[in-house]
RNA sequence: GCGUGGGUAGCCAAGCCUGGCCAACGGCGCGAGGUUUAGGACCUCGUCCCGCAGGGGUUCCCAGGUUCGAAUCCUGGCCCACGCACCA
C-alpha cells in the first residue's frame, strides 16, 4: 500500500495556478474588517534576486499568511526599483564588452546571445522585474501582483508620485539648496558617477587641511590629512625641481602647484595665477610653522606627490615616516646639504619632537616603526605607505596629545584633530582643500578632482525639528526584534542632510529643477501609499498603459492622499471619473497606515529611517507606519551571501533544487532577530524528508479506533499547548520558534502518542492531521494545500482558519501523570544502565498512603505560603494516620518541604497535581514491559504480603515509585 | 574610537527580561540497538566526569559581588560580529 511519494515539483505548480486563478492574494478595501497591511522594500533589479531578499520577503510574508488565517484582510504587494546608476552603468559595461560584467551575466545563466541586448539598460529593466515576480511567484509567494509596478519615468504615474512627493517635502521646508563635494572630471566638466571611473570606484571626497607658511611677500601652503600633528613640525619640503605657482586665492597671496591652484578654483576660491616660482629657489630659506610657531627650514625632497594636495608638504617626523626617512637621508647626504647651500649643522640638529601617545606605541611612533620595519630609506615606499596606515591607525582612535600640544594636552587625537583644525582656520593660519579619498580616473583617462558644487538639493535630515518627530513616531512603532530600536534613536540622531538629486542615474526629474534625477534612496521612501492605488494606476502593468493615469497631477494626489478638493473637478482634468477618485481614497484610508515593512539590517540606518522621516513629513500621525522588522545577513554554508564573496545563491536556483516549500522552511529555520540567518542544507534535507513523511502520513487512512484511549487527553492536551506556541511565536515573528511548537513540537507528541497507544483513536488522529496541516500552512503552503484536498476539507488551507487553542483541553493533571510515567521509566533505565542487569523481573512500589497524605499536606501549606517544618510537623501530628508514623516522618517531611518551599505558585499546582499513581503504572504496565522487555509488577509499598526482598518499598516516595530489579 | 548585538557542552542553538523544577530544550555529528535497504531513510536509547540501584562531582568567556540559592541580577575585564552613509 505504498503511497505515490510526495513531488513537490507537480504539487507546486498546481496550487500556486489554483492560488492565482481564485484570486486568494488580490486584496481590495473592505471596510469593517480588520486589515493588515506588509511591504517588503523593492528590490534593486540589476540581476536576480537572491536568498538574501528571498529571507527578507519570506519573513514578512510568513506574518502576511498567518493574519491572512487569523481573520485579516491581507495586502503583500511588491515592485521593483530602477531608480539609480548600476543598471546604466552595468549596461554601459556590457555594451563596451567589459569581461567581468559579461561573466556576471553568464554566471546568472543569461545565454549567450542574449548577452548583446544587456548594453541597453532597458533590457535589464524588461528583464529582472518580470524575472523577479516569476521566481517569488515560484516560491509560493502570497502576494497581490495587480499593484506591482517599477520606478523612474518610465512608469508614468509613479514618476508623477514621486514629484508630488517631493512638491509637498519642498513646500514644507524640508527640501534644501546647498553646496556639496562631488568627484568631478576636470575634461568632461561633469561629475564622475561610480560607473563612469576607470578607477576608484566607492571613493569619497576627503578634506584636507591647508597650512598657511607665510614667507616674506606670500604664504607656501602645504597640504595634510593630519593637522593635529603641526605641534610636531620640524621643516617643510618642496620638490626643487618643480615649478610652483604664485597666486592670489581670495586675495591672499599663495604658492602651491599649478594643479592644486586649479582645484581650489574649482572649490569656491577665487584663484588667480601670477606667476611662477621653483622650488629650487625657496630650499634653503625659513618660514614660521603654524602650531609650533617656530621657524622652520624649507628643505629639498624628490618625493612629493604632485597630483595630491599642493605639492609642498609639511615635516613631522616624529607620526609622519616618510618624514622620519626623508630627514635621515638628507642629515646622511652632505654632497646634497652642500649643493642647496643648506646649513649642515641646522640639519644635523633636526630631532623629532613626542607630540602623541597611544596605546601600544613610544614616544615617536614613526621612528619605531620604521626600525622594526627596517625601513632604510625614503625610497622603500610600498613598507613606508603600511607604516603611515598603521600608525594612523592607533594613533586616531587611541591617541592623546602631549604637552608639545600646549593647549590640547591630554586631548585625544580624534577630537584634537577637529579642533586644531577649526581653531587654525579661525586664526588665520589655515585653509581647506577636497580630494578624492584615493585615486580616482575618468573613462576618458582623465584623473579627478573634486568640485564643490553649489547648487546641490538636500533633504534636511540633520534638523532637530525633524529629529524630534522622529524619535517620537519610531517610539509609537512595534519594532521586531525590539532590539533594533536604540539603532533607530541612533540612527535617527546621527543623520545629517541627505543630498537627493545626483547628476545622472534612472530616476524621477526634480520637479522644479529637471538637471537633476532624485537619488534612489530619496524616491522610495513613502511609496507604500502608492501601492493601494497602483492597482487602478497601473492596469496590472509595470510600466503603466492606463490613459488617465499618464497625465495625474499633484491635485490628484492631494485629493487621494489628503482628500483636499473636489474629486469630480480632479477627475475631470485627470480624464477620469469621480467614483474612480473616491474608490482610491477610500482604498487608501483602508489600508494606511502601514501595519509591517521588514528587511534586513543594513537598510536600518539608511532606508528604513528614511521611510519614518518621510512619513511624518508627508503624513498626519494615523498613517505613520506602525511596525518595522528587521533581520540580519543571511549567510550559507558560514559565509554572508553577498555578490562579491561570490557565493549567492538565486531565488530560482533554490527552488529548482529543493522545491519551494522546503526554502520557505529553510528560510522559516533560519533564525530569527538580529543573529545573522543561517542557510542550512543539512536541514533542507531533513525537512524535505520530513514534509514527505508528513504527507504520506496525513493522506494515509491509518489504523485507528472510534474508542477512546488514555492517552487521548494527554496528546489534546499537548496539540493545544503547540497551537498556543506556535501562534505567540507566530505575533512576534519568531518563526524558527513557531516551527519549533507548531510542527517539531506537535510531531514528537504524535510519536510518543503512537507509542503508549495500540491504535490512535480516530477523532483525535483527525484533530491531529488538521491542526497539524493548518499550523504548517503559513511555512509550507503547497504540502498542507494538497494535503487539505486530499483530508476532503473545502475551500483553501492558506485562508482557512488558524487553529485556536482550546483551555478547556489543556489537562494538567494527564500531563503530570504521563510525565510521573516517563520519569518511572527513566528511572529503570537509569538502573538498568548504571547495574547492567539484564533484568529478569521489574517492581514497582507506589508509595505509602501516609506518605500521600503528608505531602499533600505540605502541599497546601505551601500554597498558604506558610510551609515550615515546624508548621507542617505540628500539622501532621494532629492527623492519627500520620503520627502513627512519626518515626519516619521528620526525615520524610525534611525533603518535601524543602523542596516545596521555594517553588513558584503556577509550578506548585504542577507539583502537586492528584495523580492515581498505581493505577496509572497499572494501566501501562504492557507499555512498560515492552520498553524494558521483561514482566513488570505494580505494588503499593504498604501492601501487605509483597516479596521484598532488598527492602525496597520504604523508599517509594509520591511521585517516585521505589523501584526493584531482579 | 563611537553605536548595536553577542560569547551556553564536538558544532549549531534555546534558556537570561520575570534568579530556584537547569547537567541545562531542540537539531547536527558521533556511539549502540532495531527495522528496512542497492545506497539511503526511519525508529529507540546513549553522548561533561565518576558510579554494579535511580547517586555524586564539576560546568554556561574570565574575575569579583549580591543572594539561603545565579547560565540568569550587579561591577570590572577579555573576545567576536555588524554599521559608521549621500550607495543599492
Amino acid at each position: 500500500m505504498a503511497a505515490p511519494p510526495y513531488d513537490p515539483m507537480v504539487v507546486e505548480p498546481k496550487w500556486q495556478r489554483a492560488w492565482e486563478e481564485a484570486g486568494v492574494y488580490r486584496a481590495r478595501a473592505a471596510p469593517g474588517r480588520p486589515k493588515f497591511y506588509a511591504t517588503v522594500p523593492y528590490p534593486y533589479v540589476n540581476s536576480y534576486q537572491h536568498l538574501g531578499f528571498g529571507v527578507a520577503f519570506l519573513r514578512a510574508e510568513f506574518l502576511a499568511r498567518y493574519k491572512r488565517m487569523t481573520g485579516h484582510n491581507v495586502l503583500m504587494p511588491q515592485a521593483f526599483h530602477c531608480t539609480g546608476l548600476p543598471i546604466l552603468g552595468a549596461a554601459r559595461r556590457v555594451a563596451e564588452g567589459e569581461p567581468r560584467q559579461l561573466a556576471i551575466l553568464r554566471e546568472m545563466g543569461v545565454p549567450e546571445e542574449e548577452i548583446p541586448k544587456f548594453g541597453d539598460p532597458l533590457h535589464w529593466i524588461d528583464v529582472f522585474p518580470q524575472a523577479t515576480m516569476d521566481d517569488l511567484k515560484s516560491l509560493g509567494a502570497a502576494v497581490d501582483w495587480s499593484r506591482s509596478f517599477i520606478t523612474t519615468h518610465l512608469n508614468p504615474p509613479y514618476d508623477a508620485f514621486v514629484k508630488w512627493q517631493f512638491r509637498r517635502l519642498r513646500d514644507k521646508g524640508y527640501v534644501e539648496i546647498g553646496t556639496h563635494e562631488v568627484i568631478w572630471c576636470p575634461r568632461d566638466g561633469a561629475p564622475i558617477g561610480d560607473h563612469d571611473r576607470l578607477e576608484g570606484e566607492g571613493v569619497q571626497p576627503v578634506e584636507f587641511t591647508l597650512l598657511k607658511f607665510p614667507l616674506a611677500d606670500a604664504f607656501l601652503v602645504a597640504a595634510t590629512l593630519r593637522p593635529e600633528t603641526v605641534y610636531g613640525q620640524t621643516n617643510l619640503w618642496v620638490d626643487p625641481d618643480v615649478a610652483y605657482v604664485r597666486a592670489r586665492v581670495d586675495g591672499e597671496p599663495w604658492i602651491v602647484n599649478r594643479l592644486a591652484a586649479m582645484k581650489l578654483g574649482e572649490q569656491g576660491h577665487r584663484v588667480e595665477v601670477l606667476g611662477e616660482v621653483r622650488g629650487r629657489d625657496l630650499v634653503g630659506r625659513d618660514v614660521l610653522a603654524p602650531g609650533v610657531e617656530q621657524m622652520v627650514p624649507i628643505l629639498p625632497s624628490k618625493f612629493l606627490e604632485q597630483n595630491r594636495g599642493t605639492g609642498i608638504v609639511t615635516s613631522v617626523p616624529s607620526d609622519a615616516p616618510d618624514d622620519w626617512m626623508a630627514v635621515q637621508d638628507l642629515q646622511r647626504d652632505a654632497a646634497q646639504i652642500r649643493a642647496f647651500g643648506l646649513d649642515a649643522a641646522t640639519i644635523a640638529g633636526i630631532r623629532p619632537i613626542p607630540i602623541i601617545r597611544s596605546e601600544g606605541w613610544g614616544p615617536l611612533p614613526a621612528v619605531e616603526i620604521c626600525e622594526r620595519m627596517g625601513i632604510a630609506s625614503q625610497m622603500d615606499r610600498e613598507k613606508l605607505q603600511a607604516a603611515k596606515e598603521e600608525i594612523y591607525r592607533t594613533g586616531y582612535y587611541t591617541g592623546v596629545m602631549t604637552e608639545a600640544a600646549g593647549p590640547y594636552v591630554g586631548v585625544r587625537v580624534e577630537e584634537a584633530k577637529d579642533r586644531i583644525k577649526a581653531d587654525l582656520i579661525a586664526a588665520g593660519r589655515a585653509s581647506t582643500m577636497w580630494e578624492p579619498a584615493e585615486e580616482v580616473v575618468c573613462r576618458c583617462a582623465t584623473p579627478a578632482i573634486v568640485k564643490i558644487v553649489d547648487n546641490q538639493w538636500f533633504l534636511r535630515y540633520g534638523d532637530p525639528g525633524w529629529k524630534d518627530v522622529a524619535h517620537e513616531a519610531l517610539d509609537r512603532m512595534g519594532l521586531y526584534p525590539e532590539a533594533v530600536r536604540k539603532q533607530f534613536h541612533y540612527t535617527i540622531d546621527w543623520l545629517r542632510d541627505w543630498a537627493c538629486a545626483h547628476h545622472q542615474g534612472l530616476g524621477t526629474k526634480l520637479p522644479w529643477d529637471n538637471h537633476w534625477v532624485i537619488e534612489s534612496l530619496s524616491d522610495s521612501t513613502v511609496y507604500m501609499a502608492y501601492y493601494t492605488i497602483a492597482h487602478a494606476l497601473q492596469g496590472g502593468k509595470l510600466r503603466s498603459d492606463v490613459p488617465w493615469a499618464q497625465r495625474l497631477n499633484d491635485a490628484f494626489f492631494d485629493y487621494v492622499f489628503y482628500g483636499k478638493g473636489d474629486p469630480a473637478a480632479i477627475a475631470r482634468e485627470v480624464g477620469t471619473d469621480a467614483a474612480t477618485l473616491e474608490a482610491l481614497r477610500m482604498e487608501f484610508l483602508y489600508w494606511y497606515p502601514l501595519d509591517l515593512r521588514h528587511t534586513g539590517k543594513d537598510l536600518v540606518q539608511n532606508h528604513m529611517t528614511f521611510c519614518v522621516f518621510n512619513h511624518i513629513a508627508m503624513f498626519p500621525p494615523e498613517h505613520w507606519p506602525r511596525g518595522f522588522g528587521v533581520i540580519g545577513h543571511v549567510s550559507l554554508g558560514g559565509e554572508k551571501m553577498s555578490k562579491s564573496k561570490g557565493n549567492v545563491w538565486f531565488i530560482r536556483a533554490a527552488v529548482e533544487e529543493w522545491g519551494a516549500d522546503t526554502v520557505r522552511l529553510m528560510v522559516a529555520n533560519a533564525g530569527d532577530g538580529l543573529d545573522d540567518p543561517r542557510l542550512d542544507l543539512q536541514f533542507a534535507e531533513s525537512i524535505r524528508d520530513r514534509i514527505g513523511s508528513w504527507f504520506a502520513f496525513a493522506t494515509s487512512p491509518g489504523e485507528t479506533t472510534e474508542q477512546g484511549t488514555p492517552l487521548d487527553r494527554w496528546f489534546l492536551s499537548l496539540l493545544n499547548r503547540s497551537v498556543r506556541g506556535a501562534r505567540t511565536a507566530m505575533e512576534a515573528m519568531e518563526f524558527r520558534a513557531a516551527l519549533r511548537a507548531g510542527f517539531f513540537e506537535l510531531q514528537t507528541a504524535w510519536v510518543w502518542y503512537a507509542t503508549r497507544v495500540p491504535v490512535p483513536n480516530h477523532a483525535v488522529r483527525e484533530r491531529f492531521v488538521e491542526t497539524q496541516t493548518l499550523l504548517l500552512a503559513p511555512f509550507a503552503p503547497h504540502v498542507c494545500e494538497e494535503i487539505w484536498h486530499r483530508i476532503g476539507r473545502s475551500g483553501f488551507v492558506v485562508a482557512a482558519p488558524y487553529p485556536e487553542p482550546q483551555a478547556s483541553e489543556i489537562d494538567p493533571a494527564a500531563e503530570a501523570a504521563e510525565s510521573f510515567l516517563r520519569a518511572t521509566l527513566a528511572d529503570i533505565r537509569e538502573i538498568l544502565k548504571v547495574t547492567r542487569i539484564a533484568p529478569k523481573r521489574v517492581t514497582l512500589f507506589v508509595a505509602a498512603a501516609w506518605k500521600r497524605e503528608a505531602s499533600a499536606l505540605a502541599a497546601s501549606l505551601a500554597k498558604d505560603g506558610a510551609l515550615t517544618m515546624s508548621a507542617f510537623m505540628e500539622r501532621a501530628m494532629a492527623v492519627p494516620a500520620l503520627k502513627a508514623h512519626a518515626g519516619d516522618l521528620p526525615p520524610f517531611g525534611k525533603g518535601i518541604v524543602e523542596d516545596l518551599s521555594h517553588r513558584k505558585a503556577e509550578d506548585l499546582a504542577e507539583a502537586t497535581t492528584h495523580i492515581p499513581e498505581r493505577e496509572y503504572l497499572e494501566a501501562a504496565r504492557p507499555f512498560l514491559e515492552s520498553e524494558i522487555g521483561c514482566t513488570v509488577r505494580v505494588h503499593a509499598a504498604d501492601e501487605p504480603g509483597v516479596e521484598d526482598p532488598k527492602g525496597k518499598a520504604r523508599l517509594a516516595m509520591p511521585r517516585r515509585p521505589a523501584i526493584y530489579v531482579e
